[in-house]
DNA sequence: CCCTCGCATGATATGTTATTACATTTCTGG
DNA sequence: CCAGAAATGTAATAACATATCATGCGAGGG
């Protein structure tokens, strides 16, 4: 899989056509694809950034679709659990996910500078952790793989 | 390098060998290590766990080292900057490095069950992370690698 | 010797992120 | 239509982290 995410696009079309995805997925799985979760999916699509929840829960706000914490938490956990969206652990951030289409292990590459992300794929028990996991015994379930550098704006913009 | 962290061994004594290399550490860099950075750093090497700042500073504050959040996260800072402890980004948590003499990117294994945390090695750009920052032209500075599952004695127990 | 500069610490306040708890509403399947 | 499950509304609070400014303290230059 390509890395996606420093590039340039149609916009619009792609939050559409990912939209459309999360919708037929939640209606084949029977999961609730409700209003705020919608939006906050769109929202993410939108930006097309890593947004703190606090961030998207702002936005909602403005919109009169809820003002807690929970509201945005609910959402987020929700499209966390079905893979619309991945939380990036070093900035306490969500992004949606770039290829929501298959099951996949996520691993970032994060822009310390733009805060730009962008998504690739590895896998669940790679070379040497793989390896130090088989020896002793430990049983993965997850893996958190997120690099952080300079994309290719910054390191020209030093 | 050997993974760490889920055998047994004589405790006091890796204490010990830890606290006298950082001492040693800093001595030669001309670092200070003062009392409540090296009382921090002791008292991760001895839970052998990570732990959040503010468990750590209860810890302190019990022993009248000060009270207040600066004095960990200071202390915290130091000792991660120095390479003689590890952030778990997923946990928002500290444990003491495993293996402090050599420069190493840190990868982790973390038991969802019992929280214990064992510290391997990897690369800066591994496979699939490493050929994607290529291709786009990223700029990989520091990685972030941490596997969750359970670990030998939490597999067994379910 | 003493000054001062850099670094560490003390202390207060505040900012940011996340969860608990409980009442209420809406949806879904029988 | 009803009962149970799922989602939402709302308030309060917990957990994690930093900004800021004042104070102490030790090493090196004058």
């Amino acid at each position: 899989m390509s890395t996606i995410g420093f590039r340039h696009h149609n916009h619009h079309h792609c939050v559409q056509t990912a939209l459309t995805k999360a919708e037929e997925k939640c209606a084949s799985r029977k999961l609730q694809f409700t209003p705020v979760r919608r939006r906050v999916l769109e929202i993410l699509l939108e930006k097309h950034k890593a947004m703190g929840a606090y961030e998207i829960l702002s936005v909602l706000t403005s919109e009169g679709m809820g003002s807690q914490p929970p509201v945005a938490y609910r959402a987020l956990d929700f499209l966390v659990q079905n893979g619309f969206v991945h939380r990036i652990e070093q900035m306490n951030a969500y992004a949606a996910c770039a290829h929501p289409t298959h099951d996949h292990v996520p691993a970032f590459l994060i822009c310390r500078a733009c805060k730009a992300v962008a998504e690739t794929e590895t896998e669940l028990t790679q070379g040497r952790l793989g390896a130090a996991a088989d020896t002793s015994g430990f049983k993965i379930e997850r893996v958190v793989v997120e690099a952080e550098g300079l994309c290719p704006d910054c390191v020209g913009a030093n």
